[in-house]
DNA sequence: CGCCACATTAGACAGAGTCCAAGTCAATAT
DNA sequence: ATATTGACTTGGACTCTGTCTAATGTGGCG
């Protein structure tokens, strides 16, 4: 994630305090923050980091490709580092928690010619819900 | 559809002009509106219903199971009355629309053990984006 | 027909995200 | 090293979706 920076710089971003801060709190593979997430964290490395500057950032890094926007449940947006293995989630219907998957085949050839109108189909996203083993193991 | 609110009946709902309404709006298995939407169209058969109850009633048919919620943008969630059928979707990346469509093979055998990590899967949605035929037309 | 539990209503409220005008600053040129 | 400038940041107002509440209305049973 640190030669995300660099990647930026390359591409003419101005490096500027926030957006090290952004990508430092997005360091990781397995997180899955909401902007506002992403915002708490900020403000502990950064104290006057502004919510627009936090949104306009993650914006700009999933126009670039460096990031993704995940909705998994109809609330805020969660923002998912991991975009350069192309991946899917698996998500608790209990308690929110996500998981990154790999399914076995390509989920598009999945979809029949017959079945795509049409359309030119560019990529795909899949939810996984279910139970995670402790909310299985709390039903009782 | 119209059996729909004969089951509602026998499940033990009051039947009223409010619901009467908006399950006439959903009448149709090819529908993907917004709340927002299904109470425009809703006004225009009784013009006193209120937004509130457009959502109360759409909350009910979604835990009753008559109705799929869909979110496939990240805003408004839009409300698919084809919930006995199981299906996934396909949405213009440019203009938005939605299409049923139906994967060759069951898409959750196609998550392999080792990367359920312990979950019990219950279900998953598939959204496919891409362009449909008439905005790749339009490309030039 | 009358009752009353269930429905509906309008409007206030809340969460998530966008927009804007004014101020600041990173990177380049001098 | 300093000046310059256009890109970046800021805070607050605003929009859009959706939820909640207290008051009012009504479907369907007895």
């Amino acid at each position: 994630m640190n030669d995300l920076l660099e990647r930026l710089r390359d591409r003419g971003w101005r490096l500027t305090a926030q957006r090290r801060v952004v990508a430092q709190v997005l360091d990781g593979d397995h997180v899955h923050f909401t902007a506002d997430e992403i915002h708490a964290r900020a403000v502990e490395l950064l104290p006057e980091i502004s919510r627009a500057t936090v949104y306009n950032t993650l914006g700009e890094l999933v126009s670039l490709g460096e990031v993704l926007e995940v909705s998994t449940d109809g609330r805020a947006k969660r923002y998912d580092p991991n975009a350069h293995h192309a991946h899917q989630h698996l998500v608790c219907s209990s308690c929110g928690a996500i998981r990154d998957v790999h399914p076995a085949d390509d989920p598009i050839a999945a979809l029949p010619a017959a079945e795509r109108f049409g359309f030119t189909i560019a990529a795909v996203e899949i939810t996984y819900r279910g139970l995670c083993p402790d909310c299985a193991a709390a039903q009782h």
